[in-house]
DNA sequence: TACGTGGCGGTTTTT
DNA sequence: CCGCCACGTA
């Protein structure tokens, strides 16, 4: 960064000397060849460069004449697309200079797989007979309407359990993403389903037909569309041809669908960039596929170049040492051995604690001795296999009054009373969204699943939908609420109220019905309140339900207070949520069999294969310190009458013995410790947790 | 037909 | 422990 002054009076060229040979070859392949480069792979190790490289060649294209609107920019969230964004702009931006201004807010199109589809299929929805004013559902409005389905096709009455609409809903996506034969997945990642096979079938055939008649599209369409779309032979020329550059960033990442796309997008993997790494795919539950990015470079002929990222500027030595250890353990070789000249004499730890109880204590002490240090909150992060893992942590944050923020888990936006505000906005947007309408209509005292059914059937022969409303007025409803109601909707459709207005008067018509239904009716108000916040950033009703859909907001904090943006916080995030970050102090939680690996996910060597490269994901996201903590014992809470009982976990599988040299093992409290912890100020600590652990 | 209650089952990671 | 679903009642 000191580089930056002398950067910009310097010549041009220099905003490339501070990157290694490897990486510049990344950035300037095919520069030489005019405008088409052949097709590149970037493989980049944990802590390489990587988002630092490919926001560089984003640049460096620029800065030698690229059109920044005819470069393509995929990530995998829309957080990686803006810090992406805001880099390769700056960098260009510094090498230009002051010519640069007209260049700024180009990179119009990066963004995620389904944010780009979402946009595509709008602009294109004529020629391919869509509507453009589709909404998108959420995984659960999803389920909800393949629950729908399913209750009409009588499958919710079959003498045999039949799968629920989350799994059925899981099966679909499956096929879909994977490209794959309903019957192969079936057998091979949902086998107790397998006897369902015509019945699903017939499932997915109803559930295709409901979305659309309604027009509405779940994840899945979004990419889908896109690549049906690209198997039109005009269609994929017309949209490949508005782009010069196509870069996608994780690509370990994508499925078979995904690769389909660029595939249709770029033929030749011409001016095709994919940057990943081999070793941190985690994403196989959704239909990733490492092969994707492993068979690159043979998909064209010639092969795509081949760029190794190997050095490492994260982590200190013995911190890469030990996760080197753990992924070298893997099965299957990968593609390279990061090294770094980050000097460090403190191996990570591997730290012994009595439970769950005592993990969040001991995190928390360390958090605050290390905030002591100098080394900010915002510095630290605590990662975990799944969110209900850091519960007992969050309240003992919350108890000493450290403030944190979460992140992954359990949505903003999957609470019910945001469902509901949502829900009406999306019916306004599009009165054939079943699933929204059916919700919204319930709100009302009197109505309930068969009146909501019946005036929704009004609706959809109808292209009037005000008048049809005005009316349906059922009997059981009082007058003045559906009369609100009706004036809500028409409000909402005819334009009266503005842009983000409108979202106040769908919050005052809604605050009695949320008294009426909701006991901490108070609590939930703050929220709307904060999403009215939210929406102040969104310039119209349609770019905000679109957008929330597919990026909602990641992190919640769970006490009222969230901390302000300009605060100092803890990072609480799950192992997947903490992709392509990185803290200088790391602590990973639950470093035990059961957790990592998750008991759910040992069915087969692929699977731990991968919650094994879930832990090295967490240990490389540390650069001075990495602490794993290993509880000895859990409480399960059973309904046993004999009240809790506790199993004994063993330290995860994947530091087994002979790992064990590249950690430094200690229990905590250590044993002096506790004989000395008669001091009146440390018991009283531990029986008040176990007072509070006789009612959990 | 709406709505409350009791029993049961499942349970991760995310666009 | 929590959410979902089926069932019974008003």
């Amino acid at each position: 960064m000191a580089l930056a002054n002398d950067s910009a009076v310097a010549a041009p060229a220099d905003y490339l000397g501070a990157l290694n040979p490897e990486q510049r070859r990344a950035v300037e392949h095919g520069l030489g060849q005019g405008v088409s480069a052949g097709p590149l792979l970037v493989i980049a190790g944990a802590g390489s460069g990587k988002t630092n490289t490919l926001a560089h060649r984003a640049a460096h294209l620029i800065v030698r004449g690229a059109d920044p609107r005819r470069i393509m920019l995929l990530t995998f969230t829309r957080r990686a697309a803006a810090e992406m964004t805001r880099r390769a702009e700056n960098i260009a931006g510094k090498a230009l200079g002051p010519d640069a201004a007209t260049l700024m807010g180009g990179l119009e199109w990066a963004g995620t797989f389904h944010g780009i589809g979402a946009r595509l299929l709008r602009e294109y929805a004529h020629p391919i007979g869509l509507d453009p004013s589709f909404t998108i559902h959420d995984r659960s409005d999803s389920a909800d309407l393949m629950n729908l389905v399913r209750h009409e096709m009588g499958l919710s009455k079959t003498e045999r359990r039949f799968p629920a609409k989350g799994t059925c809903l899981a099966i679909y996506s499956r096929v879909v993403n994977a490209q794959a034969d309903l019957e192969e997945v079936l057998a091979g990642v949902f086998p107790w389903c397998a006897m369902w096979g015509d019945e699903l079938r017939a499932l997915f055939a109803g559930y295709v037909e409901a979305k659309q008649s309604q027009n509405v599209f779940d994840y899945d369409d979004l990419l889908l569309w896109w690549a049906q779309m690209m198997a039109v032979p005009e269609l994929a020329a017309e949209i490949g041809g508005r782009f010069d550059h196509v870069l996608v960033d994780e690509y370990q990442d994508t499925n078979s669908l995904q690769a389909g796309i660029l595939l249709g997008l770029k033929p030749e993997g011409r001016g095709l960039t994919v940057v990943g790494d081999d070793a941190q795919s985690i994403y196989s539950f959704r239909a990733a596929e490492v092969k994707n990015i492993l068979d690159f470079p043979n998909r064209f002929s010639p092969p795509a170049a081949m760029v190794t990222l190997e050095r490492n500027y994260r982590s200190t030595q013995p911190i890469l040492t030990a996760a080197n250890a753990v992924i070298s353990l893997a099965e299957r070789r990968f593609t390279k051995n990061l090294w770094t000249d980050r000097a460090g004499f403190e191996q990570p730890s591997l730290v012994s604690v009595r439970d769950e109880n005592d993990q969040a204590r001991y995190v928390a002490d360390q958090v605050l001795e290390t905030r002591e240090a100098g080394i900010d909150l915002k510095a630290q992060a605590v990662l975990f296999r799944a969110s209900h893992h850091s519960g007992p942590l969050e309240v003992e944050l919350t108890r000493r009054n450290i403030p944190f923020v979460k992140f992954g888990g359990l949505k903003f936006l999957e609470a019910a009373h945001v469902k509901d505000v949502l829900a009406t906005l999306r019916f306004a947007e599009n009165p054939r969204d079943r699933v929204s309408g059916f919700r919204v209509m319930q709100l009302m005292q009197g109505i309930g699943p068969a009146i909501a059914a019946r005036v929704l059937d009004g609706l959809s022969a109808a292209a009037d939908m005000l008048g049809v409303l005005q009316d349906s007025a059922p009997a059981r409803v009082a007058p003045a609420d559906w009369q609100a109601f009706v004036d809500l909707m028409r409000g909402l459709r005819t334009g009266l109220a503005t842009w983000p207005a409108e979202l106040d008067t769908v919050r005052r018509w809604y605050e009695p019905h949320l008294d009426r239904l909701y006991e901490d009716g108070s609590i939930r108000m703050a929220d709307l309140v904060q999403l009215c916040q939210i929406a102040t950033g969104y310039p119209s009703r349609e770019r905000f339900l679109t957008e929330l859909t597919l990026d909602p907001p990641s992190a919640t904090s769970d006490d009222p207070g969230a901390p302000l943006l300009d605060e100092d916080y803890l990072i609480l995030s799950t192992i997947h949520s903490a992709k392509g970050q990185e803290w200088k102090s790391v602590f990973v939680l639950n470093a035990v069999d059961g957790c990592i690996p998750s008991d759910l996910a040992m069915g087969s060597t692929d699977e731990i294969e991968e919650e094994r490269r879930l832990l090295y994901v967490a240990m490389t996201r540390a650069r001075d310190r990495l602490d794993l903590v290993v509880p000895q014992r859990f409480y399960v809470h059973g309904q046993s009458a004999r009240g809790d009982r506790h199993v004994y976990a063993a330290r995860t599988r994947f530091i087994p013995d002979t790992l064990l040299g590249h950690f430094d093992r200690r229990a905590w409290p250590a044993v002096s410790e506790e004989a000395a912890g008669r001091a009146p100020s440390g018991a009283s600590v531990d029986i008040r947790s176990r007072m509070r652990a006789m009612w959990r």
